[in-house]
DNA sequence: GACATTAGTTCGAGACTCGTACTTAATGGT
DNA sequence: ACCATTAAGTACGAGTCTCGAACTAATGTC
């Protein structure tokens, strides 16, 4: 009653089916030949799955590359039309949906303001009207939720910025997927999913993703996965104790992370206010920041503590690219720049290098673009056959 | 030329064998029938896996265990004798050898005071030639150092605690297993896995073990295995900046968690002088907190700050137990108290549940079993066939 | 136009798992 | 003492799968 993942011989046709999968995911369009040379399968073996996935409409072949010597071979591509997933985001004061293919192209993708599970609803019922036809199939549909998602990827244990009632959203969405289970998932999770596979931090197996609004968040994707941790929770870094320790925290307590470098924090070292959404607030910031210097210095201090922060995270996780995402995203180097400093002050030895630290290249659409990926990750791994 | 894992079917023979070793050292001796249940094999699948594995001398029939109504299962069990693997651990001012056998037993395990490339070689010899015999084979070795180690498993990038030349004692090392690579690990991540496979935190998936000696160290366990990070320096959480921040470290910043908990920082909080080894040490100041209340209250203040650090830990990692050795591991309640309750102040929510702190069970011994059970990994994923 | 070169398919061999049917070995009741 | 019951383990045939070698196909080069 344990792991099945390799039993029988259909479940090993189902990991190469993975590996083919990957391949082109990471490839692009690839004759059988090149497939073969990097999944490590035979010749013989990769005709007959691509054939398969040809015959379930999940590859395609393309136009021939000639050029070279030799009998040109004839480039099998993945099919986007015909399998898709969904990814939405429920969060504060915006809701997204975005409508992800096979091929990894972004069919849809669609925000509105507003953070009610009816706002959501609407939300994805029009992508998926829209741009899930008869012709295509659902693979999944994950939910990206700020919140401590427990390890069942169903119920949310805490979501204190989120005020809604839980099983009435997953009601209100399920019907619209019918005969689907709509997984959860947390948010920064999911956006470090998303930029580890299509944004800032592509390639890199170990990556950090840093998300900050009022609170702050974390997703960390070790050896391409997202970690999860015991319970679920890893990642919860906003309470950690780093940066001005008398500073007091929206959770009642002093010297939590957020409480040095969430957006309110940031205001107040700026003296700015605050605009409707984070997104705006952080771009005005910086549009003030050219011409005012003491804007400059208070963003000076916040990316310090960031720095701060990312020097503990650093120690402890080691990543190659730190994607800083959230409010930081237009602030940029303003405030990469004093956290790359303090960070390379903290390194723990001379031989560790400084991840990279770089802003996110998918913005608002992160958290809805990891959904829909990791909808597609029991595809990839070769734990569901789209051939049956 | 990517992952061959398991590309054919003699790979998935492999796969199954690993899942039948990993269930006999899990459960213990074990019936067929028994086997077939927990690893979902067909109980004919298991039949030919077992009789390969007894006619390569890994496992073997014991007495059959009558009782109930019923043929009486022949129960087999994972037999010690004929496949062993060395562990070794190289540190500043000891070094040990422990032999585990294929069962889980450790079948020699010996230390002595000394950090030399020499004193470790004869440790290692001797170990050799009194425990590992004609008939059984050395399934792999693995040393264990306090440094940065790479992610090739092979080179160290940073020991400035241990005084060696490093090709050197590789090679020495070399020319007892011929034949062999000797692998390169680190110290702290081979006693979490040590901890997770044998001693405190047995059973649990996410685990995280922290030494502290002069300096602090972590390994950290997620889903089983070791965490390594993009260069293998993931869980060099001494230099974080927790507690004082004040506190002078040996690195020549301020503010390093040791430079707080540390040994020193312990001995300076007590007032007490260091003895020839951090063990011994803590053993002097644990017998006189029994009577001195100023010893008491010392270690209470290093207990906050433990639990201070361990609180960032939790909150990036979730952890289910945390296992504290080196010399904390004496000193017991008297810090772990303290940080307990430090934890449950900086608990990032509610639904969090603090993880479990626990002292090492194993001891000195921790990182040289680890490093020898490290050796078994392959064995046990599939990814080495015994019955070759 | 012959030849070298590379792509892809066909085919038979070999390895593996699985379900079913069967044998074996014990217990419990009559 | 005998037999029904129960469960463990094995034999066997069917079904899948991968693989290498041989073969066919398509193109560039000389």
């Amino acid at each position: 009653m344990q792991q099945r993942a390799t039993a029988g011989t259909e479940g090993l046709r189902r990991t190469n089916t993975g590996a083919v999968l990957r391949a082109l995911r990471r490839l692009g369009p690839s004759t059988r030949a090149e497939l073969a040379k990097h999944t490590g399968l035979a010749k013989a073996t990769v005709g007959v799955i691509v054939a398969d996935l040809e015959a379930a409409g999940a590859v395609a072949e393309e136009g021939s590359r000639p050029g070279v010597r030799g009998r040109p071979g004839r480039p099998v591509a993945l099919r986007g039309e015909r399998f898709v997933a969904l990814g939405l985001e429920l969060n504060v004061d915006y809701v997204s949906a975005v409508v992800l293919d096979l091929a990894g192209r972004v069919v849809s993708s669609s925000s509105r303001s507003g953070g009610t599970s009816d706002d959501l609803r609407e939300l994805a019922r029009t992508a998926l009207a829209e741009h899930v036809g008869v012709g295509s199939t659902l693979v999944g549909a994950t939910l990206a939720v700020p919140g401590l998602v427990r390890g069942d990827n169903r119920t949310v244990a805490w979501a204190p910025n989120l005020h809604v009632a839980w099983p009435e959203v997953a009601d209100a969405l399920g019907s619209l997927v019918p005969g689907q289970r709509i997984e959860v998932s947390n948010d920064a999770n999911c956006a470090a999913y998303a930029e580890s596979h299509h944004g800032a931090s592509l390639g890199a197996a170990h990556a950090l993703y840093l998300t900050g609004t009022v609170g702050i968040g974390a997703g960390i994707v070790q050896d391409g996965e997202v970690m999860r941790g015991a319970a679920g929770f890893a990642g919860e870094v906003g309470h950690m104790p780093v940066g001005d320790s008398t500073a007091l925290c929206g959770c009642g307590r002093r010297g939590c992370w957020e409480a040095s470098i969430g957006l309110h924090a940031m205001l107040a070292a700026v003296g700015m206010p605050e605009l409707d959404t984070p997104l705006r607030t952080a771009e005005a910031v910086a549009a003030r920041a050219a011409t005012d210097a003491r804007v400059r210095a208070g963003l000076e201090r916040i990316g310090r503590d960031v720095g701060l922060g990312i020097a503990m995270l650093s120690s402890v996780l080691d990543p190659q690219v730190v994607v800083l995402g959230g409010y930081f995203t237009p602030l940029g180097d303003l405030v990469l720049e004093p956290a790359r400093r303090t960070l390379d002050e903290r390194l723990a030895s001379a031989a560790q290098v400084r991840p990279d630290l770089r802003t996110s290249t998918l913005g608002i659409q992160a958290a809805a673009l990891g959904a829909a990926e990791q909808s597609f990750g029991p595809v990839f791994t070769g734990q569901r056959d789209l051939t049956a």
